[in-house]
DNA sequence: CGAGGGGTTGATAGCTCTCAATCAGGGTGG
DNA sequence: CCACCCTGATTGAGAGCTATCAACCCCTCG
């Protein structure tokens, strides 16, 4: 089983952690074909890379915008609490996840880490300043939102429009299918789980009851396997037609996001 | 009562409506700080404009991913559709919006207006090249994205942690708040809103007979106030507090777009 | 004038929540 | 090293919200 906490912990190494951020956020590719000029400023750029224990906030939701983030490593959530405390989770994110950055003068939803996670840091002030500078970075950012919107959607119509089993089975995917292209997984559709009952329930707008009693369903069906944090999928097939996946469309429509070394 | 639709009819001077799309864009002030070679860049592009009735398609679901367009005048709403044929409806939106933009080859969403709109086009690829050689107009895709992504995460939340009665407050909240900004609103809080109630449920993830309850409720208790596809909110403190607003947070988070001429 | 879409109203079924109690595992203080 | 505590997972019972099904009205449009 591989923890992406595993990845890079205490990297005291500044200059390779800073670097590692924006591998991620531009990608090996696309950095390489930079013109020098704007290559220089994106690596002369001073990220304050820290490492964040399991279940802290990264982001307040509500407080001043201040920083912009770039997850280096590990699993984490962004999520938004309505005054009378409910919750919901918008969307799970890995390694090259961009957090904190958007229009406004706070913070409109919060981010909490789910395992222990690197995370790169820069001045919000300083990385729009970065962005009118340098174009290739602005497009790459352009993508990476325009992608966290599409899930967005696609999240947005599984709760609207699904049912609690079709939901459950929906995330299941969506989490093994990015899981995947990160190359996080196991051998065959096993995939480390380190996200909590309650979580999925606020994510999917149910309670932690039922979650359990449908996760449950599913596994006496046969369809997955639940242990310690571990979900192992073992019907990919039947959890496919459980989220009534439309077969003409992909099962995951969300693009991979660049690796980084 | 004011309609978008009647902003612009017929613009049969082509240079007129482009630069009509460039400045809902780019918003009039930003536009005027380019410097000459990229503003020069933004206006010789020709977009195409054309005006489209009510009830029409814009961009279909699932279809190849050919151009980007702004919204000239005119309510329009994006959505996406289950295998089953359930739909969810993303958003609402008005003139100044981006639609058709994101990566992936196919439409992840499709676009139906509601009134009659005028819309300009432009193919993809081209929109992309633009994108890459000037900065400014990347800047701004970066915020329209961004905003639509905030409303994204608003809905969702609405979607999956309110009952139907807030789901309804917010929702009418959200478009006299939008509709608002754009200075569409008839005197007072009155607001003409050209959407059906099947469009709110599946807006809201309702059934239509529910919201027709639940419309009824509000109207017989005195906070709103319907006939003829016109809702007049008559008692906003009382749907803030069905809303369950969050004090702390302001009404509405969401930008205004720039105002063109 | 007929057809069809949208709105309205009522009755019923069902999914999901809430409340409650219990159990299991991990971390903590003594 | 062990008792204790707290969070998360389970399981059961009952209530409540919302969907579904059906019927009807109204209006617009062809």
């Amino acid at each position: 089983m591989i923890h992406l906490a595993d990845c890079k912990k205490k990297s005291s190494d500044h200059g390779d952690s800073a670097s590692l951020a924006l591998k991620y956020l531009m990608g090996v590719p696309a950095l390489a074909q930079l013109e020098r000029g704007e290559r220089e400023r994106l690596q002369s750029v001073h990220w304050m890379v820290r490492e964040v224990g399991r279940n802290s906030s990264l982001i307040n939701q509500g407080q001043d915008r201040e920083a912009v983030s770039v997850l280096l490593s590990g699993w984490a959530f962004r999520y938004q609490t309505l005054p009378d405390g409910k919750r919901q989770i918008l969307d799970f994110i890995f390694s090259g996840a961009l957090i904190g950055f958007g229009s406004g003068s706070i913070y409109s939803y919060g981010v909490e880490t789910v395992t222990e996670c690197s995370v790169a840091t820069l001045p919000h002030g300083q990385f729009r300043r970065l962005l009118t500078s340098c174009p290739g970075l602005a497009m790459q950012v352009v993508e990476r939102v325009s992608d966290s919107e599409m899930r967005a959607h696609e999240h947005m119509t599984s709760l609207g429009r699904q049912s609690a089993r079709e939901r459950i089975a929906t995330l299941i995917i969506e989490l093994t299918a990015r899981a995947q292209c990160k190359d996080l997984s196991g051998s065959q559709y096993s995939i480390d789980l380190p996200v909590t009952q309650i979580m999925i329930g606020d994510a999917l707008g149910l309670s932690n009851e039922h979650v359990c009693r449908i996760l449950g369903k599913f596994a006496s069906e046969g369809v997955i396997e639940v242990a310690h944090h571990t979900l192992k999928v073992l019907d990919r097939k039947a959890l496919v037609r459980e989220a009534g996946a439309d077969p003409r469309l992909p099962v995951f429509s969300g693009n991979p996001l660049p690796v980084a070394a």
